[in-house]
DNA sequence: TCATTAGTTGAATATTTATTCAATTATATT
DNA sequence: AATATAATTGAATAAATATTCAACTAATGA
């Protein structure tokens, strides 16, 4: 979509403000990676996932037990979690284990629970 | 739900570690809130508003114009923030100014930024 | 070889949520 | 008082996504 097109539906009251914040504005597509990777961490089970595997390395019945939920709702979060690169895998027997991919998870958990807990 | 009641579909394959690692959960609120926070992060356009909220106060009409989107869309999205105290807002005249009103924001865009450029 | 178990996967369902549209409130101006 | 503009709000629509269910693969062991 090009900047000449204007979909927004109102005036613009600071000229200035807002042709230096554009400037500056980085890209769409940065926005939206980075929209992604918070989203990943923006659901109940996938934080739980996280903060497991900050704890422990584990198989995919271990985290299913330690959330009570069943395997294959595991399953796909991790699924979801390894294609964003966040968490990794290894193969041992039959069981698979996953660990934290991410050296930010940790950092990003701290900050947010500085926000909750104002 | 209670403990003793299991939803999940599998074994456990490493007690101690599902045990030790249950106990030194946090509760399931801490959780939902740190879940609802990121969320919050995880959209492009809240991003932005946010992005653009840390350079400069902003009216309405400023961010929906930076952001070339209806005042409307705006506006709900600024609610939800303000109603989660990310953000905060003065009345002046016709016009509403928005500022941030979260130290940890900034620091969790570039712990973001960080993983989006491995 | 057969049975069992760990894990994955695709489709379906149910839920959540972002944006639009229309109506409304509040302030400023003529 | 009447008009115009900034912003909010509720309802409706459209899109995204979490979990379930059933089927499947791969590895183990009897």
């Amino acid at each position: 979509m090009s900047r000449n097109e204007f979909i927004c539906d109102c005036n613009v009251i600071h000229q200035e403000i807002v042709d230096k914040t554009i400037k500056k504005m980085p890209d769409e597509n940065t926005f939206n990676k980075l929209a992604e990777f918070f989203k990943l961490l923006g659901d109940t089970t996938r934080a739980k996932i996280l903060w497991a595997l900050d704890q422990n390395e584990m198989c995919v019945c271990d985290i299913a037990n330690v959330l009570n939920m069943s395997k294959s709702s595991i399953s796909h979060q991790l699924g979801t979690l390894r294609r964003s690169n966040i968490v990794k895998c290894r193969k041992q027997g039959k069981e698979v284990y996953y660990t934290l991919d991410d050296d930010h998870v940790k950092g990003l958990f701290e900050l947010g629970l500085e926000h909750i807990n104002h």
